[in-house]
DNA sequence: TTCAGAAATGATATGTTGTATCTTAACACA
DNA sequence: TGTGTTAAGATACAACATATCATTTCTGAA
């Protein structure tokens, strides 16, 4: 075990985490925002709002438009519920919500599949990096594009 | 001074730096590559392909499209003599072509300039990190959003 | 219970970023 | 001067993202 619980979650208990998480902050867990959250914690890989939209559409045979999708994405992001992946325009949902973390990810370049790392001592030293140049507000952006080891 | 010699360069002197990077790959330093690195420089925050293809159009008075900028921005990473900004979809110029460096880039959301920091150190722990995880052909990508001290 | 206000979602349009494909122009050299 | 190669242009379209306004759903007070 590592330093702290991550209280790994998938599945049903991913979605009570994400549920529990949600409203502890005021917000309501409704039928859309779990039909997108559920999608989201399906792929494998990061997922583009509209990747999501066509699955959630299909699922419940009633459309939901990238506007909507890309609302409740950014909720989630700014409730710790999912992350995104700049370098790959696409989201991923969090896989132990109540933990607050910088986070890592590194892409594969050719299968798409991006690996979730924490590393606090190094995000600390990116924000203090940032900090020393006078930037306030730090929200450290930190990936990896490169090839996977099941790739190469 | 630091670590090393970092040849800062600007105006003239900086297109002229280019121009002989690109030239030792054994590329061609064309009108439009040209006109296309002189539009890059002369903008003080990372600009968008479509900025630059509107600023080198008006310019020259003559269109240049959208995916010859991208060819040639391509063309210009390849050859370190410009860096996307993945968190902004852009491009900035290399202010010193000769060195290469993973770069860390600082961002400001209210005003959108970008500080280029070298931090080879903290960019090598990046790399071990990923390595330590399989992947090769390794490309951080290591960025800060948030607000500089001029904005703050 | 129903009405008023607020919050969530839907519909639609449009703006921005990025690629694919094919054609034309410029260049390099036998 | 002709031929093959590289660069750039034209065009179309795909993918990502936001703006605006309308409708629905929820909630709480009267």
């Amino acid at each position: 075990m590592g330093k702290h619980n991550h209280h790994e979650h998938q599945g049903e208990s991913l979605a009570d985490a994400a549920r529990a998480n949600l409203e502890k902050s005021g917000e309501k867990w409704t039928d859309t925002r779990a039909a997108i959250f559920e999608a989201l914690a399906g792929f494998s890989r990061p997922a583009s709002a509209y990747d999501i939209a066509e699955l959630v559409s299909s699922a419940r045979g009633k459309r939901v438009a990238p506007n909507s999708v890309y609302r409740i994405l950014d909720l989630f992001v700014a409730n710790n519920l999912a992350m995104r992946v700049e370098s790959a325009n696409a989201y991923l949902a969090n896989s132990h919500p109540g933990c607050a973390h910088d986070c890592i990810f590194l892409v594969c370049d050719t299968c798409g599949e991006a690996t979730h790392i924490d590393d606090d001592p190094l995000s600390q030293q990116v924000r203090t990096v940032a900090k020393s140049q006078g930037f306030s507000s730090i929200r450290p952006v930190i990936e990896v594009r490169g090839i996977c080891q099941k790739c190469s």
